[in-house]
DNA sequence: TGTTAAACGAGACGGTACGTCTAGTCTTGCG
DNA sequence: CGCAAGACTAGACGTACCGTCTCGTTTAACA
């Protein structure tokens, strides 16, 4: 990601908000997180960097884990489709890679999202928000694989969504070691086992 | 945990490094964590708990980050034994309730460790490496049972630890959904399938 | 002076300039400054009152100054009269005792008028315009008594009327105490010393 | 007055306060006061030409008014020796000659004071007891005078100090004109006419 | 009778200051 | 020397106000 130039030139849109200046906010926020001094991004330094005056950013979030809840949404917002093959197998894998190119992408933004998440609750509760919608995506999927008898009747769904979706985060946040294709793959087979009937 | 009197009364030791001084910053960290306002506890608040100064645990402390570590060592210390029974099921299952109930325990020091490991480097660091000690704990008992033939040979340990761990912290740190001894019985059962055979 | 209603029903005059406008500003300015809080009021706080766009206020007057000169000015033009009654002695009396309490009931506008004097130069020049229109009545007043031998033939009479008007800001701004009519007496007597001769 | 350099080399003292801190705030305040763009000083901008923390300014002073009257006060301070020869005219001649050449040096800080003074309640609190202070000194002058016969003895006193004291503001704030020994010498005699007999 | 021009309300916006807070460094003086 | 006390710098926090801007509506004046 380069440096993004000094934002210049927004036109004021007088009464309206001003989608620039939305652009501009979350955009700055997502760059600097993503920069060398990463960790810890000040809510002046996103206002400097998008030419902000820090009371327009308080005008529209509530506090710095909103704007970088907005930020990491709007960029993993690309589209991971959940697949519905009839395969569980196959289905959770592709979910799964997609998934975790999705987050490897934003990971700066999880990793700082994830900071003010542990001291702001707002920030916490937004974010548990979006967890839960993606989670509900998952046991959709593996509801149906149930359905079908690709997993053992007596799994416990829950349980196996938390060694998922605890796999990717505690890569994330804590060994930072990378979630690769083949990581999905293996991750699926020990949840979905591929041999398991019909 | 109760509200810890005001620590007073700690005879001075003179030029021997007073170990009731290390006791009291740690012991206050600690609860300071713990209390209503958790996440989010100064040094300053520290010192004044502590009745000590602020000089004083920046001489023997790097940081805020190596304060809270330690303090989450020493807590944690209560000895998760290693059991070693023969069979990976119920050690695997011991070893977890064990890990869980200790975790519980010190869930409020973790959290805000991590808050601080997110922004300071060290922390992180001196995080990881007691992670990696505990972690070399788990892989020992899962080679010892792939050994034995308990597990499938082609089993991923890393990726086993990973979804091991990646469960607790998931838990731990995301949903706060509590981690008790029923947790660590279904999760050493996806793992080690009882019924597995020598 | 009561609380003054939300303005509202004030129906629009199209291209013209709106009289009810420019009343519900100045009135509003002046009542906020007379209020509770009064020293320091924001435009932001006179556009809600009066229930005007800050635009609206910005379009006729160049600065918040602007608008507490123009109240102060309407407030303060119940017409102090100048009188002429070929007595220096019962003239200056009269006058002082009508300008004071003119003066008092605008109290509260002047000190506001003068906070922001003290830091813009615009509102500043256009408040010494209006002194400087006022102290030419007195000019007269004293000019008059002067030709009369009413006043020793060596006063001074810029000194003289710094010292009235000097007695009447010091009061107001700084020692804050009342100018009553008796102060009017006290003070014409020690300038026009009622024995003085014809 | 030279742009003052920038405040360097200023050791640790330690638990003790810092004296030259505190002479690096209030002497940078009044040079910024009497600076070109004099009216309206930051307290961001004193902090900065002093070298000094914002958070050792709110330390020692509860706003920027204090900080304001401790500086006046400090520069005013140079000794306004209040005569006693005997001869009321020639006293009050000289004590008002000496107030005015002090006042004349720090009108820059006085203007700025006493913007602050009409904003924030305890500013103009200490700004009055300051006041309050060098009015008792002229009190006693007169005081003296009267008990010798030099005023008449009808004479208000409190109301010639505000003539005196309320023209020195007067030109201090409104009107702008110079306090000059000769307003000294005539403004005496309109208080102490000098033929007054013993 | 339409068209245009200005007044107006709403309120977003950049800039700047406020006063509070925390992290981490430093010095004094006691024991 | 170890330590308590606490001053100090750096800089973030969230709030407030100023003066400028643009939008969309309303009416008066002009074509």
């Amino acid at each position: 990601m380069s440096p993004r130039e000094p934002v210049e030139a927004r036109p004021h849109t007088g009464r309206r908000r001003n989608p620039a200046v939305r652009r501009a906010v979350l955009d700055c926020a997502a760059d600097l997180l993503a920069g060398p001094d990463g960790m810890a991004v000040s809510i002046d330094a996103i206002a400097r960097a998008a030419g902000v005056s820090k009371h327009t950013i308080y005008r529209w979030w509530p506090s710095k884990g909103a704007v970088l809840l907005e930020a990491m949404i709007e960029r993993a917002q690309q589209e991971v489709t959940i697949p519905d093959t009839g395969a569980l197998a196959t289905d959770l894998e592709a979910f799964l890679a997609d998934t975790f190119r999705a987050v490897e992408q934003v990971a700066h933004l999880l990793r700082g999202l994830m900071a003010e998440a542990l001291r702001d609750t707002a920030a916490a509760e937004g974010m548990r928000e979006f967890i839960a919608a993606r989670r509900d995506e998952l046991r959709g999927l593996l509801v149906r694989g149930l359905a079908r008898g690709e997993l053992p009747a007596e799994t416990d769904l829950e349980l196996t969504m938390d060694q998922i979706y605890g796999l990717m985060w505690y890569r994330l946040l804590i060994v930072r070691s990378p979630l690769t294709t083949e990581t999905a793959v293996h991750l699926s087979r020990t949840v979905a086992r591929p041999g398991t009937p019909p």
